[in-house]
DNA sequence: TTATATTAACTAATGACATTAGTTTTTGCA
DNA sequence: TGCAAAAACTAATGTCATTAGTTAATATAA
């Protein structure tokens, strides 16, 4: 049945993680890829759909990486404990895997069964996490855009070398997500006292 | 002295604009701009250093609209007004000039001169904003990171498509912005709290 | 008015890609 | 032992960016 089998996927998207996180997404090309693994690159085909396949099949792995690590962080955790811990496993990720997130986000098809899945599964674990604010109805899920629209933010402008300034990055980016979660408290405060004006 | 005048930067940086909102701002090549400007490529290396030199233009002129837009969003406004009209102006900018706005942050060199005056131009203005939160000394740095990081945030994943629930985006972006403003005036209170604890 | 220098835009050529078609080769199983 | 499946290959095509060298238009000086 099966011939001489030199690669496989998970041997294909390990090189391409190595490429992606080394040299930059960019950089991860059939013939870079296939150079690395000693392969003329139309052998690539058999195991991936040309090159968009392969930045699919990217976006996924990191995907579920991500969700591993965030889900790491925050068993055994609640509040704002949960929060810092699951944002630092965020960016966490981000930094060891600069190219591997840069992939997670530049899925050629945003309505990859696959991708849809994962994210949604993400949007699960914050919510869940945020439940402990007690936000009402859409409130949650509102809250829980606004936490990965930071979380990304900081990530994605951290590794482009947008921060110019010369100022230490953990330090802002805990006051970040420390400013963040008094606002959280804050809206938890007035929503209540709208709710039970004694 | 100057031979048949056909282009000029403006015309190319206008043309390599549209191709970046409409169709993203990976079509902008040598190849399509040509095509659009009904010229071969080769002859817009007379005006611009190659593609990468392309990249440089459109990530200044962006950051120059950018700017703009923001600077006039907070001229006679003040403390959480401002904010919520910078914010807003920002979100908008990169909703009509999704491909432009991209070429921002995907300066090939964020080394350039006139990348780093601008971004330095661009904290200074937020800064400005933010001094009404009094806050000290370097927190107000901090905090020109974290609202960068959340508009910048909010505006990505906004045009990945990043965002996969029905929920309107508006007033995810409201809650966000006014949370981080419920945060800093949180924040402020702790600060004269603790500096002056009755 | 004419000649020249300047320089924009051109053609031609090269090399890096992705991709497809068609061939060879290995290997599991009958 | 032989055959079918499929992995890896070679060859070829087309799209890019980029460079070298050529052509041609025009502003200025004579």
């Amino acid at each position: 049945m099966s011939p001489r089998i030199g690669l496989d996927l998970p041997a294909i998207l390990q090189a391409a993680v190595e490429i992606a996180d080394t040299r930059g997404l960019e950089e991860v090309t059939l013939a870079s890829l296939a150079q690395k693994l000693d392969v003329r690159s139309p052998s690539l085909y058999n195991h991936v759909n040309g090159l968009s396949g392969l930045r699919s099949k990217l976006a996924v792995h990191g995907l579920e990486k991500l969700l591993h690590v965030m889900t790491q962080a925050v068993v055994g955790r609640s509040g704002d404990e949960a929060v810092r811990e699951l944002g630092k496993a965020y960016v966490a990720f981000a930094r060891a895997h600069p190219g591997l997130y840069d992939a997670t986000l530049r899925a050629p098809d945003p309505q990859d069964a696959e991708v849809r899945r994962l994210a949604g599964e993400t949007v699960d674990l914050v919510v869940r996490v945020l439940r402990a604010y007690e936000l009402k109805d859409d409130a949650a899920l509102h809250a829980v855009r606004g936490l990965r629209s930071l979380l990304h933010g900081f990530s994605s402008l951290e590794q482009r070398g947008g921060f110019g300034l010369p100022l230490d990055l953990d330090v802002s980016f805990r006051l970040l997500v420390d400013t963040f979660l008094a606002g959280l408290h804050e809206m938890k405060r007035r929503s209540q006292a709208e709710a039970n004006p004694n």
